[in-house]
DNA sequence: ATCCTCCATGATATAACATAACATTGCTGG
DNA sequence: CCAGCAATGTTATGTTATATCATGGAGGAT
């Protein structure tokens, strides 16, 4: 815990980004849970922690840590988790536990698995799936 | 595009759903774009064309579509889309273009499959996926 | 040192998305 | 007839997210 908060401020320095008290302490709130919480929840903690706690607070920090690797949006649940493994260039499927809430991010190497393979990896029972990809489709690919 | 009203109907009458009015209205707004369109956009649509046009209306209605599988809710945009093919139990995944904002359905067949075969297969170019899955984790199922 | 610019934060307001709760209607079967 | 149920009507409110403009503070250029 405290070690991914030590490795983000150090990824941080390396490039140039700026961790500040607001987001290392949004990045805490989202590293002590194992569930994913929402923007609100977390403004309630940052008041309890002596920030400000306006909207705006939670949603810039967590904009910056979505950006940079540090979080994740989880779309189904309008919440956020923090990552476990940070690293540019992760592209990450997300077991939500419908009984006790947890989340399990499982990284999805190079877009090439299916969810079968990686929930039975992990002894998780799908039972719905959500996968959207964004991008360009074909005739917007072509007029570029 | 009619065509998929009368089978829905038709799928209906086979399975003793009720397919009023405002659930076709719905479903034929829905299909006559090929772009997700959010619940507010919805409910102008119907406010046009007649129908009562508080919030609960459009919901009930979307709920009713995508229960059966005549809809799906994208929600990396908070909106919905007409299923193309619908049919109880498929798995789907949908590709989403920044650009036009087209969206298209293809199918995850049994879940086996992976993101970047199926937009290779369709000629679309993906830049991030999200992947979801819901259901029960090692230990809740255990549990059980 | 002064000023300028940039980035982050402060603060207010409002937009966009979604549901709770209760009333009403109209069908269907006893 | 009327009890029960599903759908719809209606009002209100809850939840999530962003636009906009003001303020502050660090670091570079002259």
């Amino acid at each position: 815990m405290e070690k991914n908060i030590q490795e983000a401020e150090q990824y941080c320095k390396e490039n140039g980004l700026n961790f500040t008290p607001v987001r290392r302490k949004v990045l805490e709130i989202l590293l002590h849970k194992n569930t994913a919480i929402g923007a609100y929840e977390i403004l309630d903690l940052l008041r309890e922690a002596g920030f400000k706690n306006q909207p705006p607070v939670a949603y810039r920090a967590l904009d910056f840590l979505v950006q940079n690797g540090f979080a994740h949006k989880i779309e189904q649940l309008n919440s956020f988790i923090g990552c476990t493994h940070p690293g540019k260039d992760h592209s990450p499927a997300f077991m939500i536990c419908r009984n006790c809430d947890s989340v399990s991010e499982e990284e999805a190497l190079t877009r090439n698995f299916s969810v079968s393979q990686i929930a039975s990896k992990s002894g998780f029972t799908v039972e719905k799936a959500v996968i959207e990809a964004r991008g360009l489709c074909h005739s917007c690919t072509s007029l570029a």
